[in-house]
DNA sequence: TCAAACATTATAGTAAGCTATAGGGTATCG
DNA sequence: CGATACCCTATAGCTTACTATAATGTTTGA
């Protein structure tokens, strides 16, 4: 057989089936087909693809920007190796701004905490609370 | 005067005057004395507030994380300055920690960008594309 | 003066990405 | 055979951070 029941997808993935049936809705995932009863019928096909969601998850990437990566994929023929990387340079470009800016937010904060002595007097005197005004 | 309304402090900070009731209901934004007619009247504190509230968001700070950033200031009096210094320095490795996650995000599709051509050859020998499936 | 621009509250809707619940049917194991 | 674990659909709810709407009152400028 080889088939996976919906239960054993989601071992497999580390993904809820309800997070699975989610992704189907959501057309990153192709309806599978079923046996007499109803149930859906994976294949390794299925977690391949899932695995690929989840990883382009764990990379930020939006369950829109990633049905954008599978479709390239499906039609891989057609679509040019171009197409794919711009995608994935955006996304980049996007990580590297977020950390540009929490480097600026750490760089500033840290100057104030290390002016700072910590004691027991009020921090009506702290110099973290006066630079946070300024 | 020196008074601000909504609409004012809304084109100052770039934040629609939705947004800043919406903080004030948030408690990010304390409430601000009124006039006869109910008008809320902001002053230049509330400025910078609502900047510091923005440059946060635009770092990924949670709403709820910038209302902990903020309470440091509210405290001055009966907090001391090493209470202040040890919540500032709990910040500072939240920040670390995410730019931490962000450099490995980054590193990951760094690499399988950097190791793509990106051509207009098909998609089928895109190499990100078999990153992400491998 | 009076219309437009602006303010108020309360409430509802949006988007993303799930997660949970109700009310069923099916499979499996002892 | 029956308990338990699994599957189904449909629908509702959750969280975050807004955004929009309705119904109404106030200011301002030509």
């Amino acid at each position: 057989m080889g088939y996976l029941k919906i239960g054993e997808l989601a071992k497999r993935t580390e993904t809820s089936a309800e997070t699975l049936r989610y992704y189907e809705a959501e057309s990153l995932l192709p309806a599978p087909r079923r046996n007499a009863s109803g149930y859906r019928l994976y294949t390794e096909t299925d977690v391949g693809r899932v695995h690929f969601i989840r990883r382009a998850r764990a990379m930020d990437f939006s369950l829109k920007e990633i049905g954008e990566l599978l479709s390239l994929q499906l039609v891989k023929k057609v679509a040019t190796c171009g197409e794919v990387k711009s995608l994935a340079e955006y996304k980049l470009a996007a990580i590297d701004e977020k950390i540009i800016e929490l480097e600026k937010m750490k760089a500033a904060l840290k100057q104030i905490t290390d002016a700072c002595a910590g004691g027991q007097e009020p921090a009506v005197y702290c110099t973290i609370l006066n630079a946070l005004e300024a």
